[in-house]
RNA sequence: GCCGCGUUGGUCAAUCGGCUAAGACGCCUCCCUUUCACGGAGGAAUGACGGGUUCGACUCCCGUACGCGGUACCA
């Protein structure tokens, strides 16, 4: 075991929208693969042909590619273990349950959904919280435990429905030892004989989980915290398959809480509190309803993954910024916590502020161009990145770049005349008048000058140049906000400024 | 109900028996800046509870409480 090459995965079910947690999974089993040279594969666990949703395996596989988490085999890359689609390895299992019926390990049941219903019923009605099909039961349902092997024969043949159970010990203590949680024990009778192959020759997520993980040769396998219960489960078959020697080390991932009161965190509750839980825009094929993503957001991928990263691990010293290849050096499966964290969206918008402001000029104008698209606006690249760095400390997101930036691009449609009108005076009309008409005359159009011809003029009227300052801002901006006023101007040029003094001056007076 | 797993400020969290309990987000005050941010200096705010073990417990053990997860022919 210890030897062995690192082989991990990811196996999702193609449901829908892939959400935070899951994109967490991704990451540490990428981190843990790359960490230690090992390999990461992707597989579809699309075994339950009643949940099937079209697009969400495409939807799944583009996130990955967003985030840079790409696996090393997967449905679409293939790789020595192909199909990595469990509707395509169907054939599969049915061979491996049967190995265990006749090992006596598993047994086949016949019970109609309805009988399932009626055994449940009693069993409530005698007070049982949550009835189980399990060793006190087994005994009293139609299944090849009770029936005698001719009759067992009979239905089989004749093509009677069935599934096949794992026969669970009535009393045995199963432990082993999470990556995460150190020694974990169970009672082996206070666990239900699960379903293994379903009624339609389709694993269930056990038996597959199981097989898959052996046939790919899986060393490590890190999964959600809700599959812990199950665990003995899985442990069980390892054992009963005669595969112990190969079984992956487990570690069990604490969830991803909901910010407010408890629970984990859902879709409803992103739309709840506004914010987004998917890593892309989702679309339901059956509703229509679209779920914004982290992306469209205005998330930067290495901003994303740097703020999961640090949901549940961190590497003890107080970084909290990581690169990729950073997060795969320092990354241990160890000091991940053991407790669930809840999501805020704050610290979330905090990591893309860190990630915006050191991310290069003209990369963030790239990044922002679908918003002037968008706005009808056309500008030189280089513009763009200028003024992109000269507002990005202030943005959370791209998109942001606009609200702190839009003056560059377009002249204000409005002004704040109450920021400046109480204090307006006919000196301080007379000063920008004056000193708009010198300006022509300035050779150096830089803010350095200009902010000394604005001061020296202002103190030779007797006014304080401060108070001068916002309504020229507001004459440039239109309102209060974007960066020193001196450095828009220059942005803006000579000839810009100028106008939008007098367009300023027409509009306070 | 039963089983399992958790529990350090509002949130993320360090600590692996010596704690005057880091750091970050958020919040508040001040400085910088007559915009907003950034930056800088401060501040409020934490070991669920009760028993052990120990010279010493946030750290180890046992209970209790609380929370979460599971309890499907779903994953």
């Amino acid at each position: 075991m210890s030897q062995k090459k690192v082989r991990v995965r990811f196996a999702p079910s193609p449901t829908g929208g892939l959400h935070l947690g899951g994109v967490r999974t991704v990451l540490f089993n990428y981190l843990f693969a790359r960490h230690h040279g090992g390999e990461f594969v992707l597989r579809i666990e699309d075994t339950d042909q009643t949940r099937y949703v079209p697009g969400a395996e495409e939807y799944i596989m583009e996130c990955l590619r967003w985030c840079g988490l790409e696996a090393d085999e997967s449905p679409l890359k293939g790789g020595p273990y192909a199909p990595y689609r469990q509707s395509e390895r169907k054939g599969l299992y049915r061979q491996y349950a049967e190995q265990l019926v006749a090992a006596g390990h598993a047994y086949y049941a016949f019970d109609t959904p309805e009988e399932l219903e009626a055994m449940r019923e009693v069993e409530k009605a005698r007070g049982n919280h949550s009835p189980q099909y399990n060793h006190s039961v087994r005994k009293t349902m139609r299944n090849s435990l009770v029936m005698d092997a001719a009759e067992v024969k009979a239905l089989l043949e004749k093509g009677t429905p069935h599934v096949v159970r794992i026969k669970m010990p009535e009393n045995e203590e199963l432990r082993f030892t999470d990556m995460i949680r150190g020694e974990v024990s169970f009672q082996t009778s206070t666990v239900d004989d699960k379903v293994l192959l379903k009624a339609d020759g389709m694993p269930t997520y056990h038996l597959a989980v199981v097989v898959d993980d052996y046939l790919m040769k899986i060393s490590h396998a890190f999964r959600g915290e809700e599959w812990l219960p199950s665990a003995p489960v899985h442990i069980l078959l390892w054992k009963y398959l005669g595969w112990e020697a190969d079984m992956p080390q487990w570690a069990h991932l604490p969830l991803i809480l909901k910010p407010d009161g408890n629970g984990k965190l859902s879709k409803r509750d992103g739309d709840r509190l506004g914010f987004p839980v998917y890593a892309m825009n989702w679309t339901d094929p059956k509703t229509n309803e679209l779920t914004r993503g982290f992306r469209e957001i205005g998330f930067l991928p290495e901003a994303f993954v740097n703020m999961l990263a640090m949901l549940g691990w961190n590497d003890g010293t107080g970084q909290e910024i990581f690169s990729i290849e950073e997060l795969i050096a320092r990354f241990s499966i160890e000091r991940v916590h053991k407790g669930g964290a809840k999501f805020d969206y704050d610290k979330a918008k905090w990591f893309n502020h860190q990630y915006i402001v050191k991310t290069d000029n003209a990369l963030l104008a790239n990044l922002f161009k679908p918003v002037l698209l968008e706005k009808g606006v056309a500008a030189e690249p280089a513009f763009v990145a200028h003024v992109a760095g000269l507002v990005k400390e202030r943005c959370h997101f791209i998109n942001e770049i606009w609200d702190h930036g839009f003056f560059f691009f377009i002249r204000p449609d409005k002004y704040d005349v109450d920021a400046v009108k109480p204090k307006w005076s006919a000196e301080k009309q007379a000063f920008f008048e004056e000193w708009a008409a010198g300006l022509a005359g300035l050779e150096d159009f830089s803010f350095a000058p200009l902010e000394e011809s604005f001061k020296q003029l202002a103190t030779s009227k007797g006014i304080k140049p401060g108070e001068l300052q916002l309504p020229f801002r507001i004459m440039l901006c239109g309102g209060k906000f974007g960066p020193p006023v001196f450095v828009i101007a220059e942005t803006l040029g000579k000839a810009e400024t100028i106008e939008r003094i007098r367009l300023g001056l027409a509009a306070l007076a």
